[in-house]
DNA sequence: AGCACGCCGACT
DNA sequence: GTCGGCGTGCTC
């Protein structure tokens, strides 16, 4: 067994398969599948991931592997499975599967150096590159302007070689950590020595006469009042030592989270908990779909179960979205269960990442919360996992391998024959179509904890405003509610659905409207910077002065961006207090959490945000909440945008009333009579389901049919159109009859980057062969991806059609 | 992907 | 003879 099978750092389709190295002898006791290994792959050295030991190798002209990354293995055989799971169920490649398992600092950066052999004098170009030095980094050898002919002599000569190096990224937090040298007795006899106006040095010496245990500097600092100069002072006279110990970064400080207890539990949430419970108890796998209102307690069956898994010794994996993986939620978590929970959140540095996972790896949790990638927690005796808001498109990986983090976890949860609880009040048609179907179990919550009843929900037509000759972006309705509220002292939460809107330019007199001149999408105006951006490629330019069409100076931006919302409430309400949260208030690390703390301490009469302030908050002084404009995603091209404006007005509608206070919602719409408007403002998931099902039927869309979208790319509008009709007249052709393939369509934004963008879109019920079929395609391309800079992407159930 | 090798054409 | 620019094929 003296062959390892790797898969390496390449990511290349040519390079999709394992190559065998021999093991030398001093790795046999150590090399195990799962680590990270250096080995020669043509002339440099890369990183590559063990897969197998086997004793053969159908190859002959075998190389040694250099070097082992790791001591223990960072994946284990369940991970190394579930890779090749998720590359086959992508179209990724095994090792952009296998390295997405992992967190980013495990990564490693390639590095090139030229390394001088001889003392003999070389070319006055390469002396003068090298200055004396015995290597020097390839970049800077690239940069100065020498000719690769005279480093290729050199090398030929054996006076410069190359060296390949693998780096790594880690770092770890190191403190300094200080201690005696010497016996307590004899530390005693230094403070004899020490001179007498030396007082901070006693001090410390019988600081450790009274603890003799190691100490951190800082701590040491701290308690003996005094500088790292006078520690330095004994480490010279031989008295204490220092050295460096490598600590854990913990982002959350556990001690400050007070620990709850379980609550009783409702009826309605014990028939929800039960036959997870028994799944939990009798090791069977098995998909819940937890329906539960919002406010109904859904969290809570989660901490239960996840109790019962902890007290059979096993671990679970809990999947948050991103935006609620807030304080609030974790602390709901290390409430119940304290130091026992890592957190993974895309917020945290890539080293406290690093040591999150490590805490995980080494056994030191049992329970990880998280966002997507949590999924590939390194837990080998999982007992549970559960999906908190399942219908979040974010669960969705959009870059490769395009993974849906809900597959992946009903494949873990078969692996390790537990139970996936899939959690929302809006689940997705797809999972509560398997639901209906049996496929999972479904469980109801159908009532508030608190027994509120859902605050009411009213529409409001804003066409009717504008007939009134209100021309604002506020309904009168809204305008008198909100100045009540803000009287009695009470709340206001206020949504801009920002999707599909932007603050775009237009000219008033000709009608142009600023768009990027390398993407087809209009430019988005940031008035802060008082420039217009492209948020699809990094074009910026400034705002101009007049109109470059039709040189009117009537140019004025439009739409509905939080800062003209923000400006236009003021004017109408100068007394309220405003918070603004979307994007440019919360980019800073932990200013989302102050925003939030803010409002809570009733700083602020309204919070105005985009979708994040749609999930999970939780204040009890807010009794209004106003959807400024509910349809403006509605118009989108993607089948799921009915879907999804009644999944966000169900999700900011139980913002309101959520404690005593009864509450109110105001649904600003130009389309109230559309479906998604009507039965999210009365809490109808049932006919919302029913109705969107018929539509989904009739057009062919998912949950009856699956989805495949390619898109094709050049910067030659008419050979990406080509391209994409070949791709579409090959599928046509080997495709059953029930299967529709759709294209060439220009993609939804027509250029990206100088780059032309087709679609086909392939609506299939049962295609075994589609996989290999969409491989052989790309195969196909393969000279055009190499040599032409063509780019196809295949996104199996595709999320995002842009 | 990233690298070497080899062929070719341009320049001195 | 010297140098740089691509196209091609390989990596255990």
């Amino acid at each position: 067994m003296n062959i390892a099978k790797v898969i390496v750092d390449v990511p290349s389709s040519a390079i999709n398969q394992t190559f065998d190295y021999s093991i030398p002898k001093r790795f046999q006791e150590v090399i195990k599948p799962g680590m990270r290994v250096i080995v020669p792959f043509g002339p440099r050295k890369i990183m590559g991931f063990v897969v197998e030991r086997v004793s053969e190798s159908s190859f002959d002209k075998l190389k040694d592997i250099v070097d082992v990354l790791d001591i223990t293995p960072v994946l284990t055989k369940e991970l190394l499975d579930l890779g090749k799971w998720v590359a086959n169920n992508t179209l990724s490649l095994s090792i952009t599967a296998l390295q997405a398992m992992l967190p980013q600092v495990l990564k490693s950066k390639y590095r090139k150096q030229l390394i001088r052999e001889t003392d003999e004098v070389l070319t006055p170009e390469l002396e003068h590159l090298f200055a004396g030095r015995g290597f020097i980094d390839y970049e800077e050898f690239e940069h100065a302007n020498i000719s690769y002919y005279q480093l290729q002599k050199a090398i030929q000569e054996g006076d410069i070689s190359i060296e390949y190096l693998v780096e790594s990224k880690i770092t770890k937090k190191q403190i300094v950590m200080v201690k005696p040298s010497k016996e307590p007795y004899l530390l005693e006899e230094a403070i004899m020595d020490i001179p007498k106006n030396a007082n901070k040095q006693k001090q410390v010496i019988s600081y450790f006469l009274e603890y003799p245990k190691a100490v951190s500097q800082k701590e040491l600092i701290n308690k003996v009042k005094t500088t790292s100069s006078t520690i330095k002072n004994l480490v010279d006279k031989g008295i204490l030592e220092t050295y460096k110990q490598e600590i854990f970064r913990n982002p959350y400080n556990d001690d400050a989270i007070k620990r709850t207890t379980p609550l009783p539990l409702t009826e309605e949430q014990q028939n929800a908990i039960e036959p997870i419970q028994a799944s939990i108890n009798e090791h069977q796998h098995e998909v819940f779909l937890l329906h539960g209102v919002t406010g109904s307690g859904k969290t809570e069956v989660y901490l239960q179960a996840i109790q019962n898994v902890i007290s059979k010794g096993k671990e679970a994996i809990v999947l948050v979205p991103e935006i609620s993986l807030t304080p609030q939620m974790v602390e709901r978590f290390k409430g119940r269960f304290g130091k026992n929970v890592a957190v993974m959140h895309s917020a945290l540095s890539a080293g406290e990442k690093y040591d999150e996972w490590r805490r995980i790896h080494r056994k030191e949790v049992q329970v990880v919360v998280g966002a997507r990638s949590a999924i590939f927690a390194p837990f080998e005796n999982l007992g549970i996992i559960i999906i908190d808001e399942e219908h979040e498109t974010t669960y969705k990986q959009e870059d490769q391998p395009r993974y849906h983090a809900r597959d992946v976890a009903i494949e873990r949860g078969k692996y390790h024959q537990c139970p996936v609880v899939l959690g929302s009040a809006t689940p997705t048609l797809e999972s509560y179509a398997r639901a209906s179907k049996g496929v999972y179990q479904l469980a109801t919550l159908s009532k508030r904890t608190n027994d509120q009843p859902m605050p009411r929900v009213d529409i409001i037509d804003m066409r009717k405003e504008l007939h009134a000759g209100n021309r604002t972006m506020f309904s009168r309705k809204l305008m008198q509610k909100m100045e009540q509220c803000i009287q009695k002292g009470e709340q206001v939460v206020l949504l801009l659905n920002r999707r599909g809107y932007s603050t775009f330019v237009m000219c008033r007199d000709c009608g142009h409207v600023m768009e990027c001149p390398h993407c087809d999408i209009a430019l988005t105006y940031h008035k802060n910077s008082n420039r217009l951006k492209c948020h699809y490629c990094s074009y910026e330019t400034n705002l101009p002065a007049s109109c470059p069409e039709c040189t009117s100076d009537s140019i004025r931006y439009f739409g509905t961006g939080t800062q003209r919302v923000e400006e236009a409430l003021g004017k109408l309400l100068p007394e309220a207090r405003i918070l603004r949260m979307d994007v440019d208030t919360t980019r800073r690390k932990g200013s989302h959490e102050k925003l939030l703390k803010q409002f809570g301490d009733r700083k602020a009469d309204i919070l105005l945000g985009t979708q994040m302030i749609a999930k999970g908050l939780d204040f009890e002084n807010v009794t209004l909440v106003g959807v400024l404009t509910a349809d403006s995603m509605l118009h989108l091209p993607d089948f799921r945008s009915s879907e999804r404006t009644f999944q966000l007005l169900t999700q900011v509608s139980g913002r309101a009333g959520r404690h005593e206070l009864t509450g109110e919602v105001l649904v600003q719409t130009y389309t109230p009579d559309h479906y998604s408007i009507e039965l999210a403002s009365v809490y109808n998931f049932h006919d919302f389901y029913k109705k969107e099902m018929s539509m989904r039927r009739k057009f062919k869309y998912p949950p009856y049919f699956y989805l495949v979208l390619i898109t094709v790319s050049h910067e030659n509008n008419v050979l990406a159109v080509q391209r994409t009709q070949t791709i579409v007249q090959m599928l046509m052709k080997s495709v059953k009859r029930n299967t529709v393939v759709l294209g060439p369509t220009p993609s939804p934004i027509p250029r990206i980057k100088d780059r032309y963008r087709y679609q086909c879109m392939i609506k299939y019920k049962n295609e075994p062969n589609l996989r290999p079929l969409l491989n052989k395609i790309m195969e196909y391309f393969s000279d055009d991806v190499r040599k032409n800079n063509l780019l196809i992407t295949v996104d199996l159930e595709p999320y995002h059609f842009m």
